[in-house]
DNA sequence: TCTGGGGTCCTAGGACCC
DNA sequence: TCTGGGGTCCTAGGACCC
């Protein structure tokens, strides 16, 4: 039946709420959301019970309460969703090494190779999910092709507690008219150039010529899509990849830009990635700040270095001459008729930067020295900071630098930026030892909103 | 009274090099 | 003095995914 590869993907249906509603039975059957609340906060997601009204994540939780007017805020335990989700993956692991994870409650398997012991992928599949359901206790959908792309586009036609599964003789007749945006890459924008053209449907992709996709979405994603659409998808099931990026953005809803805001939130921001940088002995050259308006206008500045940074107060320092020249940049564009004398002086001396951290080329605007908060004169509201770094790399060369204390007079001299790593290896040393708020930067930041433990949910190996 | 946090990839223009 | 073509890297923005 199934030539070539045999192709599952596994996804635990609404699984946050899934798991609140198997902790608490009297949640069954109910519609709830994780996170949010009446009042404010996001949905991060929502039970089958809830979606029926249109509730979904991301959806801010007043219009989840207008749309679904009893629905049950809960709290997520977060501390539970890894431990649940790997269960789940240990499971689907055991009929075959080829599993591909790529999110916390999503896998792609090959079963090629495991038809001989375990029977055909479809009966591999049902066995598979009958053992989640009963071992540990959650629903998930299972979708069974040739591809993956197939088998992806099967669990979602499968979902709730479903099982798809696709001949590969029928796969034509069975993609042709679902919606084209269930294909992988294929979001609202995109959707929306496809129905102006009145294409709705994969099967009238299919027929559209690949050139006009190709102008109506790019080069890259139209010719994908092209592809997928008739079928051609040959990605095969891999084991994990590392990050190429580590990145940290911490939501404000809407604050000022003060020196002292900023530079609180950027250091927290900064502490996280790097800390998750230096745990594997990674750094990384490229440095982006990302800054929201209210109103989610967002913008990005970022700057390539020559060596590679891991170190706390280096990448605080970096991100936050970043910061202040979008917020400048913004500053000057909102007061385009304000007189550019207005603005105060340099409230704040441009941070001494290590030699480890200049730029690799000018760039075109001068990034030192006139980096001081004149968008204070506007009183600019933010309501979003981000930091990310990339261009990463192993960081062996810096490594021995490491072995020499901060104290140690043999440092004299030497290179800033090791020193940093320094202080910030022991400090990382303690944390590990203490718990990660024995030792900081910062007395006692209040850290808002989403606990640490649902962004770590998210979080790729670095 | 626009709504979290973690990512990936693509595009387009400009600088720079040969 | 002006002209060509190809390639790499950097920056900024944006679409998309879970």
């Amino acid at each position: 039946m199934f030539e070539g590869a045999a192709i599952l993907h596994a996804d635990l249906d609404a699984f946050y709420a899934s798991v609140e509603q198997l902790l608490d039975p009297s949640l069954r059957g109910r519609p709830i959301a994780v996170g949010g609340s009446a009042a404010g906060g996001v949905v991060l997601a929502a039970s089958y019970e809830a979606k029926r009204f249109g509730v979904s994540g991301g959806m801010p939780g007043r219009r989840a309460r207008e749309l679904c007017p009893h629905i049950t805020f809960v709290r997520g335990h977060f501390d539970r969703y890894q431990q649940l989700a790997d269960s789940v993956m240990a499971i689907l692991g055991d009929v075959t090494p080829e599993v591909e994870r790529i999110s916390i409650d999503e896998a792609f398997l090959d079963v090629s190779g495991s038809v001989h012991l375990f029977g055909p992928p479809d009966v591999i599949a049902d066995r598979l999910r009958r053992q989640v359901r009963r071992e540990v206790g959650l629903p998930i959908s299972i979708g069974v092709a040739r591809t993956k792309h197939l088998a992806k586009v099967a669990s979602q036609v499968a979902k709730p507690d479903g099982l798809v599964v696709v001949a590969p003789e029928r796969e034509r007749e069975f993609l042709a008219p679902l919606p084209v945006g269930l294909m992988w890459g294929i979001g609202p924008v995109a959707q929306a150039k496809l129905k102006s053209e009145g294409i709705v449907t994969i099967g009238q992709l299919a027929e559209a010529s690949p050139g006009s996709v190709q102008r109506l979405l790019g080069n890259a994603v139209g010719q994908k899509l092209s592809a997928l659409a008739v079928n051609e998808d040959r990605r095969r099931v891999s084991g994990a990849t590392r990050a190429r990026s580590v990145g940290a953005q911490s939501a404000m809803g809407r604050k000022e830009a003060t020196p002292e805001m900023v530079r609180a939130v950027l250091n927290h921001l900064a502490d996280r990635v790097a800390v998750r940088l230096r745990a594997k002995h990674r750094a990384g050259r490229t440095i982006t700040v990302r800054v929201r308006y209210p109103g989610m206008k967002s913008v990005t500045r970022s700057l390539t270095l020559n060596e590679p940074v891991a170190a706390t107060l280096t990448l605080t320092e970096v991100a936050e001459q970043l910061a202040w020249q979008a917020l400048n940049d913004e500053a000057r564009a909102r007061g385009a008729a304000m007189p550019p004398d207005a603005m105060p002086p340099a409230a704040m001396p441009p941070a001494a930067m290590p030699p480890d951290v200049m730029p690799t080329q000018a760039p075109a605007t001068e990034v030192p020295a006139t980096q001081a908060p004149a968008a204070e004169a506007h009183h600019l509201e933010i309501s979003l900071l981000a930091i990310s770094v990339s261009n990463l790399v192993a960081r062996h060369a810096v490594q021995q630098e490491l072995a020499v204390s901060p104290d140690d007079p043999r440092r004299e001299g030497s290179d800033p930026g090791a020193a940093r790593l320094a202080v910030d290896t022991s400090m990382d040393a303690v944390r590990a030892k203490y718990g990660r708020d024995a030792v900081g930067y910062l007395p006692a930041m209040s850290r808002g909103g989403v606990p640490d433990e649902f962004r770590e949910l998210a979080e790729k190996e670095v």
